[in-house]
RNA sequence: GCUGGGAUGGCGGAGUGGACAAUCGCAACAGUCUGUAAAACUGUCGCCCGAACGGGCUACCUAGGUUCGAAUCCUGGUCCCAGCA
């Protein structure tokens, strides 16, 4: 059977080094030595390209994206320390994507790791993308309708309420209290409705593949030092020169992209005119470590859910030798 | 030193006699999640009892006072800010 490893939890937990080391140690196909794993990165924004310090991809300098001579994969990889980095640099960040995009695409590279007898890494914080790839969203199939957006981009939350209800009074009952509150998932189940494909909620097939979950956390003290630390240095190997060249590229403020941690947070500091410019690049620091700490709380409360995973606390010092440990047994039989 | 303004919950900041345990924002805490997910959204947020309706206690710098009733009015004190010296 054929198998995936994923390794996700909160940011800053050094997932991907942990992937790195495990691809590493892996021997490839039955009796080859060297990376037998290659990781795809599960990240809602290092799919972009450009976006490289803020989004934590830790390539090294002059690294450029590689394609396989031998497939036919649109999709390229870097090539880390030896390692194959699959999932970054999917999209121009003016460019809109999704998670049904994520999931073809992941889809499409993880096959081609697999056809050539390595195991694929899954490795990310985004758990939505995580989710796709390994259970499924049944409703991804639903493409989205820009005119239906845009019909309903201003609406209030009761009239979005309202249009559902009408339409759809089942699915609406079925949302809990901070859905039905929510614009772009009220917008959403709307879409769906009045879409022309024919749409079931399905049982989720059972994959058919095996799937090895392994989290990383740690405490929030540790957790928070951790995450300011990170925000230092990527300020250091010049964060700021990286949106600089976002935006003389054309990227503007309002592209999807820009919505990420931490780019998010220097609008006002490099929109508004001089002044206090000081005190506004002091505050987007602040801001965005404070948002790092709340995005690594969600992360949690989501991964928590799920019990397939196993949990390992990085400020154990045995942790990577523990986690090597479970992998090779599940990977050799 | 004089003149004027101010002191409110972890922070910012409303409220200027009863509807105030005090609008709102932030932070914090707890969550939601089937195409934006690093997004979007929900709940709690003085203390105690209660599942809840609710009840009790302590609160708007401090000490007094006026009033049936004060965060709100008056007096003294402490501290802060602005203008003048």
């Amino acid at each position: 059977m054929r198998k995936l490893l994923v390794i996700c939890g909160p940011t800053a937990t050094g997932k991907t080094e942990l992937g790195m080391y495990l691809a590493k140690m892996l021997a490839a196909g039955p009796k080859g030595s060297g990376p037998g794993g290659e990781i795809v990165s599960a990240d809602s924004r290092q799919i972009y390209k450009g976006m490289d310090i803020g989004t934590g991809k830790d390539l090294p300098k002059k690294s450029k994206i590689q394609k396989l001579q031998d497939s036919k994969l649109e999709y390229g990889f870097f090539n880390i320390t030896g390692v194959r980095m699959w999932g970054y640099d999917i999209v121009e960040p003016n460019e809109d994507f999704s998670v049904a995009r994520y999931i073809n695409t992941a889809n499409l590279i993880i096959k081609d790791i697999w056809r050539r007898n390595k195991l694929p890494i899954l490795v990310g914080g985004t758990g939505f993308y995580i989710k796709g790839v390994v259970d499924g969203i049944p409703t991804a199939s639903v493409p989205k309708s820009l005119r239906i957006r845009e019909k309903f981009k201003d609406k209030l939350v009761k009239e979005l309420q309202d249009v559902l209800r009408k339409f759809d009074a089942k699915r609406f009952a079925s949302m809990n209290e901070s859905d039905k509150n929510n614009p772009r998932r009220l917008v959403r189940a709307i879409e769906i409705y009045k879409s022309k494909y024919k749409f079931e909620y399905k049982k989720h097939s059972e994959p058919n593949f095996n799937t090895l979950f392994i989290g990383l956390t740690t405490t929030k003290q540790i957790l928070d030092r951790r995450i300011e630390k990170r925000v230092r240095n990527r300020l250091q190997v010049g964060f700021e020169d990286e949106i600089r060249n976002l935006l003389k590229a054309g990227i503007t403020w309002d592209n999807q992209a820009m919505q990420a941690l931490g780019y998010r947070q220097w609008q006002e500091f490099f929109t508004t005119s001089a002044k206090s410019v000081r005190n506004q690049r002091e505050f987007a620091i602040e801001s965005w470590i404070r948002s790092e700490k709340q995005y690594a709380k969600r992360q949690l409360i989501w991964f928590k859910k799920d019990n397939r995973i196993k949990w390992f606390d990085i400020k154990e010092k045995d942790y990577v030798v523990r986690v090597e440990k479970l992998v090779r047994e599940w990977h050799n039989n």
